[in-house]
DNA sequence: TTTCTGATGTTA
DNA sequence: AACATCAGAAAT
């Protein structure tokens, strides 16, 4: 039972933070990004998640988070993306149709978060490597694994349409999120040249980056 | 400060 | 056996 998004309070929410005031202005979360968005070169989809919020609707509440560092995985010709292994159960998410959540367990005991990109059949995704907090997150949200225990994203959401339903992503500040760093991705280095490719990006200077 | 290791389970 | 990780301990 899902209480409407429009249900919030309007332009000003609390952080679910008992320190700051409930008075305390976060950007607006606005309607969800639409496929076309997601329909589009992996490095540009990439770079544009910067400052957008990640919304997760859960029994406990909304829980929203800024994204604030990415990685991009270009499709099946990149030996760091899972894709590069071919269509399997596993990755079948990401040889879909762009805008769908590819949820995954790493290490037996996290889970990473991606959202497909480009057209089916290509195998690119976006994995979001972390969130700085703006709403009723469970603890801190920089890195993968974290992030998804901060939003409460398991592989149950493995598979859902982000343009629509309990876990989206939306807008917020429509102003431009500021200056990207690109870097190489993190824990790629079996994958040869793939892993010196600058398709890491994050917001200079954010204290809620995995790594600087 | 950096480097290591244990926890944990799916994958091909 | 390896893994798109994290937390805590050990080493430097």
């Amino acid at each position: 039972m899902n209480t409407p998004f429009s249900a919030e309070p309007p332009q000003v929410m609390d952080r679910g933070d008992p320190h700051v005031p409930a008075s305390t202005p976060v950007p607006v979360p606005g309607d969800p990004l639409e496929r076309p968005f997601y329909d589009r070169e992996t490095r540009v989809v990439a770079r544009e998640l910067l400052g957008k919020l990640l919304v997760h609707r859960t029994e406990r509440g909304v829980r929203i988070g800024r994204i604030v560092e990415v990685e991009a995985y270009l499709g099946a010709h990149d030996k760091a993306s899972h894709s590069s292994r071919g269509l399997t159960p596993r990755t079948r998410l990401m040889f879909g149709p762009p805008g769908f959540a590819y949820v995954y367990l790493i290490y037996g005991m996290y889970c990473c978060m991606n959202v497909v990109t480009e057209g089916e059949g290509h195998g690119a995704a976006v994995l979001i490597r972390a969130v700085e907090p703006v709403r009723n997150l469970l603890g801190p949200g920089n890195g993968p694994g974290r992030l998804c225990r901060a939003l409460e994203i398991d592989r149950s959401s493995n598979g859902k349409d982000l343009t629509e339903g309990t876990l989206t992503i939306c807008p917020g500040d429509p102003a431009p999120a500021g200056p990207v760093v690109c870097r190489p991705r993190v824990g790629v280095d079996y994958a040869g040249v793939w892993a010196r490719r600058l398709l890491r990006f994050y917001l200079r200077g954010n204290p809620h980056v995995s790594r600087p």
